[in-house]
Formats: structure tokens, C-alpha cells, sequence
DNA sequence: TTGTATTAAGAGTGCTTTATCTGAAATTAT
DNA sequence: ATAATTTCAGATAAAGCACTCTTAATACAA
């Protein structure tokens, strides 16, 4: 897998928070239940977000995280760096330590040219935008299976 | 990482042996030497590949290991698929089970468009171009640092 | 002040991957 | 035959990752 299991749950609740109409705090629990994740997990690993500075949080009742930004401030990449740091980025395809022009491995160039265009995807994307995607209808954000739809569950139950 | 290790090693081992003037057997001993890899380890990674029908081996003295195509008919992807899978070329971005059209999630098309490319890169890449690179210097192929130049010692011991 | 809700921090458990090791089977050479 | 060389197969050990649990710290509310 491209991306570790914390850092996928981590993107996941980012997108969830930008997805909100406000961004107001939100509860770990709260989330979590969305998401499907296991809840002491999940709070492990925004503390990695909240102490890289995307989000801020509050303890105590009414408490939980909120972007601490604007999501329209926020890249793709931020989280992925907060988490998993920015190996995949600068990671050899071969996974040799030390990659770099003076000593470049056969598949160098298709390689950088390919990783370059990841990261300008990740540094462009913002969550403002995936937020937004994620409020469109048919749109997946969870492990499991969305809310059933009931009309949906309908035509298609025959 | 991107790639296991093992799928690291394997392709490291098919692009020496497609950078070889000739394809005969080689021993995977001779391989692992070459590669800095253990031996044992190496030894279970090329199995994969001789079973997917991409290598050829043969027992008993002056036996090992070759590649079974000429090796401007085996892509990078084909190796990878055999020690991978093909999860990288299909995965998610997130993670997500059943990724489709039919039920995507926030960042779909752009991952998809990029995922797409990578595909036909690692598919169009072909172990002859590949080992043809290798055989041209200052190319890297190994893990630890390649077999020490004399000469650029001397300038660099000081 | 007391109780409750919430994140913070870190220890502990189980699973998967990585790596090592041992013995067996096959093939050649002497 | 016998010995040497090599891959094949499977058991075992070590390391890393994903996940769980427990306890503490913080803030609010009654
Ligand atoms: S091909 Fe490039 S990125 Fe990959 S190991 Fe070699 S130098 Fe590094
Ligand atoms: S974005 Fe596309 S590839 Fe990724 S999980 Fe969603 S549907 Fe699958």
C-alpha cells in the first residue's frame, strides 16, 4: 500500500472535517464512528496532525479538533507529510537510500519525472476541494459502505 | 515504501541479469553477491519469479537461474506483478475496498489519471532498456555502494 | 467542588513482513 | 558410485506495523 493505515485514517478525517458546512470542533469519537475507525486509534493519529500544526484542539465537554486553517490552506500533502512524512515523495521506486542525480539507478528519470507529478497533485489538492467532492452525492469517504440509501437499496434489491 | 522489499530486491536481480552481454544461467549466489542481498532471502524472491514464467532455473553445478524471454519481452510491471501484485496499479489512493466509478471517493479522478500513468510506465518499461542503463557508469544497481573504483579512490582519500 | 466529557501520552498485544536457517531434491563432474 | 554444486521447500526467528487498552491531564457544567 502506497499510503500507511494511520495516514489513509488521517486523510480520511481531514476531508470528513472540511466536508463540514462550519468548521467548528469536533469531537474524536464523533469521527471515529463516522469513519469507522477504531476510536484510540484515530486519536493517535490526529495527535500527529495537531501537533504538526493542521489542527487545533480542546479538551473537555463541547471539546474536540478543528482545522486549524482555512481547508482551502490545507494540501493533501500536509497530511501526508504530518503522518507518513514526505519519504513517498522523495522516495526511490527501488527504494535505495541516497537517490540523487550523481548516482542515479536505471529507472531514475521516468521515475523523478513520474514522483514530481505525484507531488504537485498532493500539493495542489486541498481539502477545500476534496471537502467539497465529499459532499456530493455517491461520494465514499469511509471504510465501510455509505449510509444506506433507502431508494437506492430499492431498485436494487429485486 | 512503495515496492516490499522483496519485489525491491527481485527487480534489482532481473535488471542485472538483463544487463548481462548474455543470457545463461547464473546462481543466485553469484546474484546476492553482486547485489549485497542475502542469499537465502534472494533465493525465495526469484522462486516467485520462476514460477510466474518469467525465469527459467536449472539445478546442479554451472546451474542457477535466466530469464526465460528475451529480455526486451518482460516489462517492469510484469516482475513487479509477480512479487507484488498487481494491488499497485489498482489500489486506491485511500486504501478503500472495491474502488470503482460506480462508488468513488473524493480524490478519484485525480488518482486515477495519475495511477494510469505509472501503469503504463512500469508496462512500456522493459528490462533490455533497463539493463542497458545499468551497463552505462555511475549507474547504481545495488544496495550498499558499487565495487570500489581505485582510481576515484585515490582522488577522494586525501 | 464534584462529576463528566474530551484529548494526550504511552505501554502492551497480535499480526504481517522480512530475514535466517536447515534439510531435501536435482544435476553435473570425477 | 560418490562428491560437489545448485535450486526448492519449509520451519523458525526477528522486526515492524496496526491496533488496543489504561492512565493521566484538561476543561466545562451543575
Ligand atoms: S532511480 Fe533515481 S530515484 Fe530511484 S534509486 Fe535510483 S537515483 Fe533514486
Ligand atoms: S478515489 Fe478512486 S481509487 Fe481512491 S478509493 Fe476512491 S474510488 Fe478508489
Amino acid at each position: 500500500m502506497m499510503l500507511s493505515k494511520s495516514c489513509i485514517y488521517g486523510v480520511q478525517a481531514a476531508i470528513y472535517m472540511a466536508s463540514l458546512p462550519r468548521n467548528e470542533y469536533v469531537s474524536i469519537q464523533q469521527i471515529a464512528a463516522k469513519l469507522n475507525i477504531s476510536f484510540h486509534f484515530l486519536t493517535k493519529v490526529l495527535q500527529n496532525l495537531t501537533q504538526a500544526g493542521l489542527l487545533i484542539s480542546y479538551r473537555g465537554p463541547n471539546g474536540g479538533v478543528a482545522l486549524a486553517r482555512p481547508s482551502s490552506q490545507i494540501s493533501l500533502a500536509d497530511v501526508i507529510d504530518a503522518i507518513d512524512g514526505s519519504d513517498i515523495f522523495k522516495e526511490c521506486l527501488l527504494g535505495l537510500p541516497g537517490c540523487g542525480v550523481a548516482d542515479p539507478c536505471p529507472a531514475h528519470e521516468n521515475w523523478t519525472s513520474m514522483r514530481s507529478r505525484l507531488h504537485h497533485l498532493c500539493s495542489t489538492l486541498t481539502l477545500e476541494e476534496l471537502g467539497k467532492r465529499a459532499n456530493q452525492l455517491n461520494v465514499r469517504l469511509a471504510n465501510s459502505r455509505a449510509p444506506i440509501n433507502p431508494a437506492k437499496l430499492l431498485t436494487e434489491a429485486r
